[in-house]
RNA sequence: ACGGACGUGGCGGAAUUGGUAGACGUGCUAGACUUAGGAUCUAGUGUCGCGAGGCGUGGGGGUUCGAGUCCCCCCGUCCGUACCA
């Protein structure tokens, strides 16, 4: 067996082998005892608390695991140990992410089916995942694209279908209160989340309606419902692409073009959770940054709707104002270049400008809006509205600072009291009209004030902001011209994707409209096809599927699923992942509840994590989740980038010439990544380089400092075609599992991003070696654990340790408790201390961080194999750090001249007189009298002159 | 352009939350043991200065006996975004 020692030559090879910390033979054999001992099996029945701690679970590419995903994992990991050892049940699981568009891309260029590309991708990351010793319960694992898995993501779908809003209740209700509430008092019986053209109808109607239209009706009102939507279709490669694969208007992939079109797509009702959305958000700790993208996601905001008349004609203008108090101020109307109306309001005269401006607006994109937010274009129509309060006639422009997507598409331009309104009002002489006598300055630019009382305002004058909005408000709904309205940016979700390796939506149509399938048929498996592409007649994939008919005669809904479908409930399955009857048992959700803590990255701020938030909250409505919000606590661990390497070749030498990095300036060189696996502390293995690259001919010259090649460096993302890609099993391989645990963990804050060196990964490496050689003696491996007493200084820095690791475990501080085991070590080496007393807590802190090295030395103390996992984690004793001196530095006017030490218990007067009678201050001092001595107990002191 | 996070030695980072800046690790220098060293041990390592000492946490100002930490202005990096009415 081949172990550290390969790091030796020679005899003494054959000496130390057994001595040393030979961490592949320790890890391998604890891994396998875990395995076959199901040591982290997690049972439900238990009288114990329950923690949940859930890591996103990985897609799994067929790139493998880099050094940078394992990094909440072992976060998470420490902290279930940890919880373990406090005396938790914790559920700790981990699962795939399985559908995906990179194996459906491999298979419509192999055509191989993507659940084998899948599987084999499967098994190759829990091959790399149970390298690093985990404590995952693998029995519980999941799989999205598993049929016994996706059967409950359709069953969702079909209770999403089967329910509605009602925005009385403030939950989802089944659609058949709905269709009885119709029958008893018609449409205005049910106040309710719909689509915006439902019509309305007296119970009377309702019943006479025959049950295909009542059904017609009802499908405006369930949670999932059918629509036309704008989605990105690629002609040329016959689908729909998701945002992220379009760039600069062309796919991603190929880069074709890329064009808007409507399809009709089933849709999610996420709208009508955005209140919710917004509210639950303040009773989760999560960091602020992702609530905030989720507020703003969501965007809500209080205001008002406006139908402004277009002059001379029927047509009205709504617009969307959070400041309707501002009306009487209005002196123009914005509309969006793209809005449905600007055709019908340009005259004849601006026909001309408006369609140039129109086609100007078209060539930007939406950066350039973005960035020249200060440049004032538009262009008027030639045409007025009628502000309703007082009847004047108000000009409307298009302006491409007013977006067709956001409200109502149109706004009215208030130039004394916003800003972007008044540098047009500015731009083209129109009048900027005071409305409050608290606005100063006007002149010069817009102020927003609501302070004051309103003027030039009709019914409002000398009213005060609350009292006015009320009053317009009032008067808009009197007339209904308008209401008091809350307005979100969030769209419903687009559910469909024209794809085939995904969830199949379980409906299937029958004159044209949507059903269910029966519950009993679930899962509805995905189909065999012969390639993974589009139909000739631009259908998707399944409908190449031969005889896949509902019963054998209805039409089943070809899309699938979006890759966020099986993710948007899978911490459920993990708690009974077996159940065929339920997506989990009452009694394990009602025992787990929800995540107690999630790890994972902050990318997926507003898909993901949004998309569960609402899954969790309909789940609860109907019954089944146990808690509003499914994530009590997340935490987003940092990305982990590249260090890449160069090398740097001369320019036009013959032959072929490479300069260390130290002397490039003296060339014109050409930087090159070099993979960083063959360099060392930034030195190139040249041997490794020349043959592992085929433009480097073996005559190349080599210019070396001190005799080595040194190569540059940069940050970069991790990534291939930078070469800076490290793979964890070759750091396991050659520094092991333990090691790379705690480096991971060393590099720094868990939520920080930084860049992975291999570099430094030595100090964790020395480290556990040390830690080593206090049970061994090197060279000879004689065991040197005695059975003495510990003394008081011994104990000290025991507990000093054991305080500072339970603090920071418990804030997730990893990369401070770190150092405190080296510190330990370093100070229990230097007190030669190898008592079993001081080791075993020691042994028992460091379990959750590094827990082979950890089973083993538990053992070696003489404790039952592999139950240090299932020890209780050792109580910090404060009487052992008491301290009875303490060294107080000592100031003179802020700056340290001295130390002094006074026991603990000494009386500030006591110090303050022994200070200024201390030799250094004296000399300090320079025979003035101190005007104050500051001195703070068991901290410092300082003498101000 | 706006919002959020951040800025400390050659490098990764610590700092009891306002109290000795640079813990710990890496790297580097010198030495010991050694046939050897990517092992181990010892000493040193922010910067200027022979020294006493001065300076020092992106820059400038402020509060305080005392500021890496709190406040104001500016610069830079990363992430996010929506000219949101």
């Amino acid at each position: 067996m081949k172990t550290v020692t390969s790091f030796r030559r020679g005899n003494r090879q054959l000496i130390t082998e057994q001595m040393e910390y030979a961490f592949r033979d320790i890890e391998k054999k604890w891994q396998e005892f875990w395995e076959k001992n199901q040591t982290y099996r997690v049972e439900d029945q238990t009288d114990k608390p329950k923690y949940y701690v859930l890591d996103m679970f990985p897609y799994p590419s067929g790139a493998g695991l880099h050094v940078g995903h394992p990094l909440g994992y072992i976060a998470s990991d420490i902290f279930s140990r940890y919880k373990r050892m406090k005396g938790y049940n914790v559920l700790h699981p981990m699962g795939f992410d399985s559908f995906g568009l990179p194996a459906e891309q491999y298979a419509i260029q192999t055509g191989q089916h993507p659940a084998i590309t899948t599987e084999q991708n499967i098994n190759r990351y829990i091959e790399q995942l149970k390298n690093v010793g985990f404590s995952f319960d693998w029995s519980r694992e999941v799989r999205t694209s598993n049929p016994d898995y996706y059967k409950w993501t359709q069953w969702i779908f079909m209770q999403l279908f089967n329910h509605y809003y009602d925005k009385d209740a403030d939950k989802a209700l089944p659609v058949s209160s709905l269709t009885e509430a119709f029958s008893k008092g018609g449409s205005k019986a049910v106040n309710a989340v719909c689509d915006e053209d439902v019509p309305t109808f007296t119970a009377e109607e309702w019943n006479a309606k025959s049950e295909t239209e009542q059904y017609e009706i009802t499908l405006k009102y369930r949670l999932t419902y059918l629509a036309d939507a704008v989605v990105n279709w690629c002609p040329a490669l016959g689908t729909v692409l998701a945002n992220d694969e379009v760039k600069d208007g062309v796919s991603e992939r190929g880069g074709y073009p890329v064009e808007k079109k409507l399809m009709r797509q089933w849709m999610m009702r996420i709208t009508a959770y955005a209140n919710r959305l917004i509210d639950g958000l303040e009773t989760i700790d999560w960091s602020e940054s992702i609530k905030e993208q989720q507020r703003n996601w969501i965007g809500r905001s209080y205001g008002a709707s406006v139908k402004f008349q277009v002059e001379g004609k029927a047509q009205t203008i709504e617009v969307f104002t959070t400041r309707v108090d501002t009306i009487y101020g209005v002196s123009f109307m914005v509309i969006a270049p793209e809005h449905e109306l600007v055709p019908g309001l340009t005259t004849p005269e601006q026909k001309e400008a408006v369609e140039e401006y129109v086609n100007a607006t078209k060539r930007r994109s939406d950066l350039d809006r973005m960035m020249e937010v200060k440049k004032v274009s538009g262009v008027f129509t030639g045409s007025y509205v009628i502000n309703p309060f007082n009847e004047e006639k108000v000009p409307i422009y298009l302006a491409d600072y007013v977006l067709a997507g956001y409200g109502t598409g149109a706004v009215m331009g208030v130039p004394s009291g916003d800003q972007r309104d008044w540098n047009f009002a500015s731009h083209f002489g129109l009048p900027i009209v005071p409305i409050l006598d608290a606005q100063r300055g006007i002149e010069e630019q817009a102020d927003a004030t609501k302070e004051g009382a309103y003027i030039n305002s009709g019914i409002i004058n000398g009213m005060g902001y609350k009292e006015a909005t009320a009053t317009l408000t009032a008067w808009l709904e009197e007339r209904g011209l308008g209401k008091g309205k809350i307005n979100y940016r969030m769209r419903d979700a687009v559910f469909s994707r024209q794809r085939y390796w995904g969830e199949p939506v379980p409906v299937y149509f029958k004159n044209g409209l949507p059903y269910l399938l029966d519950e009993n048929d679930l899962p509805l498996e995905l189909p065999a096809v012969d390639k993974y592409l589009p139909t000739e007649s631009g259908e998707p994939p399944l409908g190449r599927a031969a005889d896949w008919k509902y019963k054998g005669e209805y039409e089943y809904e070809l899309s699938t699923m979006p890759g966020w479908a099986g993710s948007s409930w899978y911490w459920f399955r993990y708690m009974d992942p077996k159940n065929e009857n339920e997506l989990a048992s009452k009694e394990a959700i009602q025992y787990w509840k929800g995540v107690d803590l999630y790890v994972g990255g902050s990318e997926h701020a507003t898909g993901h994590l949004l998309y569960s938030r609402f899954w969790n909250k309909f789940l609860k409505d109907i019954g089944v989740a146990e808690q509003e919000e499914f994530a009590k606590k997340l935490v987003n661990q940092g990305m982990i980038q590249g260090r890449s390497n160069f090398v740097y070749r001369v320019k036009e030498s013959n032959p072929v010439t490479f300069v260390s990095a130290g002397l490039k300036n003296q060339y014109e060189v050409t930087p090159l990544h070099v993979d960083v696996n063959i360099v060392d502390q930034d030195v190139l293995d040249i041997e490794k380089f020349k043959s592992s690259r085929n433009d480097v001919p073996s005559d190349a010259v080599f210019i070396l400092e001190d005799g080595k090649y040194v190569c540059g460096w940069e940050v970069e993302k991790m990534s291939k075609s930078k070469f800076n890609v490290v793979n964890p099993d070759d750091i396991v391989e050659k520094y092991g599992a333990d090691t790379l645990r705690l480096y991971e963990m060393f590099l720094g804050p868990l939520t920080d991003s930084k860049p992975w060196n291999t570099n430094g990964i030595s100090g964790t490496f020395n480290f556990l070696r040390k830690l080593w050689r206090l049970f061994y003696e090197d060279q000879t491996g004689k065991y040197l654990v005695t059975e003495d007493q510990p003394t008081a200084e011994e104990l000290k820095v025991l507990h000093k340790a054991i305080k500072k690791v339970g603090e920071d475990i418990e804030v997730l501080s990893f990369n401070t408790s770190v150092p405190a085991f080296m510190v330990l070590a370093n100070e229990l080496t230097t007190l030669k201390c190898h008592k079993k007393a001081i080791l075993s807590d020691f042994v028992r802190i460091l379990a959750p961080f590094a827990p082979h090295i950890s089973e083993e030395l538990w053992a070696a103390l003489g404790n039952e194999a592999g139950t240090v996992t299932t020890q209780s984690f050792p109580e910090f004793n404060a009487s052992y750090l008491v301290e009875n001196s303490f060294e107080y530095p000592v100031q003179i006017n802020g700056k340290v001249r001295t130390t002094l030490t006074f026991p603990a218990d000494a009386n500030p007067k006591e110090i303050e007189a022994e200070v200024l009678a201390n030799e250094t201050v004296i000399k300090w001092l320079e025979g003035k009298t101190p005007k104050k001595v500051v001195v703070v107990p068991k901290r410092i002191v300082n003498v101000v002159i």
